[in-house]
RNA sequence: GGGCCCGUAGCUUAGCUUGGUUAGAGCGCCUGGCUGAUAACCAGGAGGUCCCGAGUUCAAAUCUCGACGGGCCCA
């Protein structure tokens, strides 16, 4: 065993270990290591390039739980994953190529340049991102990666794909997207997700002619006016009140029906003076007709049979507009939907770059008509009112384009089909913490079906072939298949497109089939994980022993996302969830509590975290500040406070290690070797860290990581520094070799090797430093997780000890009241207590008590106090009026306790006066010679008197105090020995400061040497030391 | 609009499952003390509407209901 040298160095220390854990390959021992299975699932992150804080916190969870598992005895799967296609790379690309849209891809590039790009990128990007989470020092099988851009996990994914479409999950549908003009291409939720931007935007109030009524108008309000060519309904709320108003407009008096409370609301604001004729409720209205605006502008309105009418929905709301909304079910996701219970046509005349196809503004783009189709409202006198107003908008997150609603044939998987089996399912998986599952159950009761096309380029193609004589459609579920079913011979290399994009298939009407343009969601890229990272099912035998993962873990925003696209997808493949057990964790928010955003520039990159306190520091801050799932706000004072435990946790280890080399200690000495010798604090010491290793074993099972980590800080901070550290310091100056210094350095010898077990997984580098240095076994990561000792935990004991503390801590404060300094020895300590365990704490702990409160006595018994009484004359004055001066006199010389005592059985009499708690106030006085406090064990006196021994002492100890403050300021070695000159007037005991200064003379009187004048008690004293 | 989570000192938080002492820490501030492992530490002080309002109960930070504020997810 080495001493430890110098402070805590994070870096250093870290780099040394690095060092170390390569020379001896220490990593490859701990991959190869033998053990029961254990299958965990890595949430593949997205090769972004950058390892943000959050995602560095989600590596060191898992590398923490691996590295527990492997210590108990697992040899859990550590196969990290990557989610590498997708819309975000193919924009980095784009702007690398410098291409501006879609078609450039196609025409200008080369789709396979293009792809080839994407790969490339997306594996640049990964590599860096391994080596940043290497650095942080987790540990998992980087070089054997599932990467979703693999041939075999896009075969996976194709088989899966194939699986829904064999149980009739697979659709083609109409349905009402986000679509972005400018890309050409759908965008999924989670894209549009926080794109909205407040803009101004035209708000329009239009009355719509009712057939077979000359007079008669509803009222409708859109934001959108170039919608309004598509109109094909108007919907009403069927419960809201609705009105029928006779207004007057443009001089004429006309009857227009809206809702009646919007009437008041918008009407009013316009200056329209109204007038309600007739009420009726929502429903009434249903099947009304109504004459479209723009027949004749748009042909196709003229041939809709079922159109122009309206209908009911519970969506209309009351919040703005008229209660009467335009519905365009080709633009609309409410539309749609309500449109399709009515069987209404999905009516959207635009292309794909948002340009109208048909009518009078045909080849326009769609926003630019806005003031036209105003203007031709006004013409027909249908406008009521034309405004302009702020509101959020969605907008392209990659171009900048405000995105339109616009109804496009997608392929869906019949989510809505098997809602029922997948919550079913998800009965066998346990959530942490388990409200989680109430919240993926919500999650999944609204989940509607899953669009998985995409009109991009960068993703696994969907592997739909269609024939282009009958239509009918095939899909592909390997390579394989693909191979026999092409018209030509084909060697397949890659997945990707463009290479499959020219595959013609036979179809057995005799036509060819072609594939689908389309590439599939990268939602079912990791939703295939569970199996497509095993290689299934190409290869069969992982699958058939790991399936399904034992252990998932992600951010909490994963529960409908991650967590849900794995089940879904794989109830559609194997009927069965893919996980058993699956944790949340939070996020990482700034100091403030707000995300971390480049552009506000709070965002902390875990670096400099790292660079600035180490990676222990970083990782144990992580799962220590709350938890885990709920969100970090990052903090640099937590950080430091954690660091600072470390830091504390390296000076036990450096004071230990100090000591026990220069005595040669062997850290192999057994517990039978010095049981006879232990002291009572060195049992409560090992009581204490079995006690902390019981705990930590039963809250791993839960995987509530701060309730390891506090404790843990806790235990080094308070129990093992602050107090054991403190009781043994004494005895580790014992110049010999000592059995009872042996016992001491047993125990911490004990604990350190402890700790270092049970930090392994958190802090992965000191602990292994000081395993290393004292155990003799290579690593603490190929090591076992320790058990506690039973036989060694003494709960009585600990709570002794805590009664202890409390009696030093009180007579601190009593001497502080008294102004008696802690080196100053006081006579006696008296302990007045009506605990029955404290005859116990005195008898077991005296010699600690009496070194720690630094007196001479210590004893339990019944002490006096006096009760002072301080009549309140506020309230006694106007009670007693002209009594009150000779009452208060009684009150002075009474004896206050019998008062006291009175009042605390009820109010105290005398004559016929009575005296109520409120007109007097006590005060708590010791006999003579004593202070006291009061505290939750009972009342702790301090005998104040300073005899002339006890100042003898106290002088000692107080010139003591400065010489070794001036070996100090020397800079002098331990275990130098000096020559000592004193100057001073009052007696001290001479033997005693020779021995604690290690000086080999003294003398009083003028000295030579480094010299210092200083001031004890108003008295000057002065010292010399010399060499 | 729906689901879930959170709300305790200036800040960060424990306690809430299972109601029961004077709501406990850390950081920061102030006063005093201690120190040859420790740029560390100890004692004290100041600082609390336990977000608000009802209810249950002998008793509510804790359980129930309802507001309010924040977050995440879904519409």
């Amino acid at each position: 065993m080495k001493p430890a040298e110098g402070e805590y160095e994070p870096l250093k220390l870290e780099s040394d270990i690095e060092e170390y854990w390569k020379e001896n390959e220490i990593f490859e021992k701990y991959l190869n290591k033998e053990g029961k299975k254990w299958y965990w699932l890595d949430g593949p992150p997205f090769t972004s390039g950058e390892v943000h804080i959050g995602t560095a916190l989600n590596k060191v969870i898992k590398d923490t739980v691996l590295r527990y598992m492997t210590m108990r005895g697992y040899a859990p799967r550590r196969q990290p994953g990557w989610d590498m296609h997708g819309l975000p790379i193919e924009v980095k690309v784009e702007t690398e190529l410098k291409i501006k849209n879609k078609k450039d891809i196609e025409n200008k590039i080369g789709m396979d340049v293009f792809i080839d790009k994407c790969k490339e990128f997306a594996i640049r990007n990964m590599k860096i991102m391994t080596e940043q989470f290497k650095n942080l020092g987790v540990w998992l099988d980087w070089d054997n990666p599932y990467m979703t851009i693999n041939k075999d996990y896009m075969e996976a994914e194709w088989w899966s794909f194939k699986r829904a479409w064999e149980k009739g999950l697979l659709a083609k549908d109409l349905r009402v997207i986000h679509w972005c003009p400018r890309c050409e291409t759908a965008l999924a939720e989670h894209e549009i997700r926080g794109e909205y931007r407040m803009v101004k935007d035209p708000s329009v109030f239009v009355k719509f002619r009712l057939k077979d009524k000359e007079n008669e108008y509803i009222v409708i309000w859109t934001t959108t006016p170039w919608t309004l060519p598509a109109n094909i309904a108007i919907c009403v709320h069927p419960d809201f009140v609705y009105a029928k108003l006779k207004v007057e407009f443009d001089g004429k008096e006309e009857y227009w029906i809206m809702a009646r409370d919007m009437a008041n609301m918008v009407l009013s604001s316009f200056d329209i003076k109204f007038e309600i004729v007739e009420e009726f409720e929502g429903k009434d209205l249903e099947g009304l007709r109504y004459e479209h605006p723009f027949l004749n502008e748009m042909p196709s309105q003229r041939t809709f049979d079922n159109a122009h009418i309206v209908i009911l929905g519970e969506h209309v709301t009351l919040e703005e507009g008229t209660g009467c909304v335009h519905t365009a079910p080709g633009h609309g996701e409410e539309d749609f939907e309500v449109g399709k219970l009515y069987n209404l046509p999905a009516y959207s005349p635009l292309d794909s770059k948002g340009r109208f196809t048909e009518g009078k503004w045909k080849g326009m783009f769609v926003k630019d008509t806005d003031p036209l189709i105003i203007e031709d409202l006004k013409k027909k006198g249908l406008l009521i009112k034309f405004v302009e107003i702020e509101h959020k908008y969605p907008f392209c997150w990659r171009c900048g384009s405000p995105l339109i609603f616009m109804a496009t044939e997608q392929w869906f998987l019949r989510v809505s089909e098997i809602k029922s089996e997948i919550i079913r399912e998800n009965e066998k998986v346990e959530w942490i913490p388990d409200w989680a599952a109430k919240r993926y159950v919500n999650g999944v009761e609204n989940v509607g079906d899953w669009c998985v096309s995409r009109q991009r380029y960068w993703g696994v193609p969907l592997p739909v072939w269609v024939c282009e004589k009958c239509g009918k459609k095939t899909v592909i579920g390997s390579i394989d298949e693909l191979k026999e079913k092409s018209t030509e011979e084909i060697e397949i290399n890659d997945l990707h497109r463009p290479s499959v994009d020219p595959i013609e298939l036979r179809c057995e009407c005799g036509g060819t089939m072609k594939r689908v343009n389309d590439v599939l969601d990268v939602w079912l890229d990791s939703g295939s994980a569970p199996w497509a990272s095993l290689g299934y099912p190409r290869k069969k035998e992982l699958f058939e022993t790991l399936f399904p993962a034992d252990y998932v873990v992600e951010g909490h925003d994963q529960i409908t996302k991650w967590f849900y696209s794995q089940q879904a997808a794989s109830v559609i493949t194997f009927d069965t969830v893919p996980y058993k057990k699956v944790q949340m964790h939070g996020f990482t928010l700034d100091e403030k509590g707000e995300a971390m955003h480049k552009s506000i520039g709070n965002v902390i990159p875990p670096e400099e975290i790292v660079n600035r306190y180490g990676r222990d520091t970083f990782r144990f801050y992580v799962l220590w500040a709350v938890a885990p799932w709920e969100d970090i706000r990052v903090s640099w004072k937590k950080i430091e406070s954690v660091n600072r435990m470390l830091k504390i946790l390296w000076n036990v280890y450096k004071f230990s290690t100090t000591y026990m080399s220069l005595d040669n200690f062997d850290p192999e000495t057994k517990y039978e070797d010095v049981e006879k010798y232990l002291r009572i604090e060195d049992k409560w010491m090992l009581s204490k860290i079995n006690s902390l290793t019981k705990e930590i074993l039963e809250t791993w099972e839960t995987f509530y990581f701060h309730k390891i980590t506090r404790p843990l800080y806790d235990f080094i901070v308070d129990d093992l520094s602050r107090w054991y550290v403190k009781l043994v310091r004494s005895r580790t100056w014992i110049e010999k070799d000592d059995p009872d210094k042996k016992a001491a350095y047993f125990v911490l010898c004990y604990v350190l090797k402890r700790l270092s077990r049970l930090m392994a997984p958190i802090t992965p580098y000191i602990s292994e430093m000081i395993f290393t240095n004292m155990e003799n076994e290579e690593s603490v990561h190929l090591s076992e997780y320790p058990k506690f000792e039973e036989f060694l935990i003494d709960s009585e004991l600990n709570e002794l000890m805590e009664i202890a503390r409390k009696i030093v801590e009180s007579a601190a404060f009593a001497r502080q009241k008294a102004g008696i300094k802690l080196r100053w020895p006081v006579q006696e300590v008296i302990i007045d207590s009506e605990n029955e365990k404290m005859e116990k704490v005195i008898e077991k702990f005296r010699n600690i008590l009496l070194e720690q409160t630094n007196s001479k006595r210590i004893e339990v018994k019944k002490m006096d106090l006096k009760y002072k009484i301080t009549p309140n004359y506020k309230t006694i004055g106007p009670k007693f009026k002209q009594d009150a001066e000779r009452i208060i006199e009684f009150l002075k010389k009474i004896d206050g306790k019998v008062v006291y005592d009175a009042l605390e059985r009820g109010d105290f009499r005398i004559d016929e006066f009575t005296i109520t708690k409120d007109d007097i106030e006590f005060e708590l006085l010791p006999p003579e010679n004593y202070e006291f406090v009061s505290s939750d064990i009972g009342n702790i006196f301090v005998n104040k008197v300073m005899s002339r021994e006890l100042k003898k002492e106290a002088y000692t100890r107080e010139i003591v105090r400065r010489i070794q403050q001036m070996r100090k300021e020397m800079d002098l070695d331990i275990e130098a020995y000096i020559k000592t000159y004193i100057r001073c007037s009052f007696e001290i005991d001479k033997e005693y400061v020779m021995k604690e200064t290690r000086s080999k003379l003294l003398e009083f009187g003028e000295g030579k040497g480094y010299y210092k004048k200083w001031s004890i008690d108003s008295e000057d004293v002065e010292i010399w030391i010399e060499l």
